[in-house]
DNA sequence: CGGCGGGCATTGTCCGGACATTTTGCGCTT
DNA sequence: AAGCGCAAAATGTCCGGACAATGCCCGCCG
């Protein structure tokens, strides 16, 4: 066959179905044509057909299921922006070239202030891990970190290693969870006074407090981290990109 | 054909090729063997190993270009986290319900300092835009805003909305630019005095300075905003969740 | 020696057909 | 009327073949 206007037969029917989708001529909710009604509609083979139906499965406007049939999803794609983080150790940023050096450690019963910090109700039992965060060269420190640990991982208390893995990866590890979501939340606040000293900052001044939360299947978190990075020692950065595929029009 | 094992032959042959590039039969860079090559391995229909290839270029081990072969691109694939943010507007939070207080408005030339803060090199010309963001509800003061917008967009500057819209996003659509990434970077400052009154807030109080810079295409940002939130009135929050094709295995 | 052009290898597109698998629902049986 | 089972319909898988489009390399020619 010759060479048709310029766009192959599956991204002229793509792009021909996403447009009827978009007008409303089938409705969000609405089953969708079947392969062969597509076909004979077209005169284009099935294989066609399903290679323009996978395409606007993967936009996520149409959903298939086998003996059932295929149904309207969404009416367009609204652009859609993400963050990428390769193996999470990125988010903390400084992952290696630092070392905890530990000062607190135990169980605790959280009350109302530290409970509303951690995001978690009042009366919970974790296992309490703190200290100061250097940085291996010059051993320059970098923050105060506290590590909350829900109290069935606690075995672990005895195993935790100080140095480049996170900690929530060794007890992901060790217990073979599945880290699927990590909550991040970044507020203002003034440095502490009694961790000015150690952290060799002005008390008072302006601080970041990072608090991290990590999840395993639902419920709550396994880990929560809380973290108070001097203000003028760090700064949080990310970036979004879009995120779809491009390919031709 | 009878039912084989369970499962279906491109899965199988996916499962096999994933094994051996994670084995290190195929290194990273290494050309991968052609469709017939592996069609005549695995007696295998060419259609078969394009679909078992098709979900390993998915999942990023694999790359391929017309006419020059497939490429091995990794080793294994590594859990991946990442940021939804639909619609981009939700990244500022409250970006409906709130209204733009315009105080301040024209063109800069920004120096040492404010080139810093916003992370770009002295001596540009942009267009300054200041003002107070306010709740819709109440019209209580919720941050300090500074919008600059790259000299070439000036034009936008009588047409701009003070409402719902982003301002990033106005420009955007009228000049047809492709928002194709958004640069976010948060740190803790001292409230500075002179806003401090406008925002009813303490002077030198711990402050989140956001900055976020808009690009489209490579280069440099076309707009750049810093926003000073009082630390008691704002955090930012961000949830990344894991995110890989888990169908079957 | 360098550039251009053509042929070859490789992936991309498309067809027609044949079963397999999954749902749904109708109709028969109890 | 309730339940079971089977047929029909829909998507999923797989084959074989054909040609198009794209890169790449090598050889010819200036």
């Amino acid at each position: 066959m010759p060479t048709r206007g310029q766009m192959a037969r599956y991204k002229e029917l793509r792009a021909t179905l996403a447009r009827e989708i978009s007008a409303g001529r089938y409705k969000v909710g609405d089953r969708f044509p079947t392969d062969l009604e597509l076909s004979a509609r077209f005169r284009v083979s099935r294989h066609t057909v399903r290679e323009a139906v996978r395409g606007l499965q993967e936009l996520g406007l149409l959903s298939r299921q086998a003996g059932s049939g295929t149904v309207v999803r969404a009416r367009s794609v609204e652009p859609l922006y993400t963050q990428r983080v390769d193996s999470l150790a990125e988010l903390a940023e400084y992952a290696a070239d630092t070392r905890l050096d530990r000062r607190q450690e135990g169980f605790v019963v959280v009350r109302q202030g530290l409970a509303e910090l951690m995001g978690r109700p009042p009366g919970e039992r974790w296992l309490r891990v703190a200290g100061i965060r250097r940085a291996v060269q010059g051993n320059f420190p970098l923050c105060w970190t506290e590590i909350f640990l829900a109290e069935r991982y606690a075995g672990m208390r005895d195993r935790l290693d100080d140095g480049d893995v996170p900690i929530f990866n060794q007890v992901a590890r060790e217990y073979g969870l599945d880290v699927t979501a990590v909550e991040q939340r970044i507020s203002a606040i003034a440095m502490p006074p009694y961790l000015a000293e150690w952290l060799g900052a002005a008390p008072a001044e302006p601080a970041l407090l990072v608090r991290r939360s990590y999840y395993s299947g639902a419920g709550a978190p396994f880990e929560v981290s809380l973290s108070v990075h001097p203000g003028d020692r760090y700064a949080y950065t990310a970036r979004l990109t879009r995120d779809r595929k491009t390919e031709n029009a």
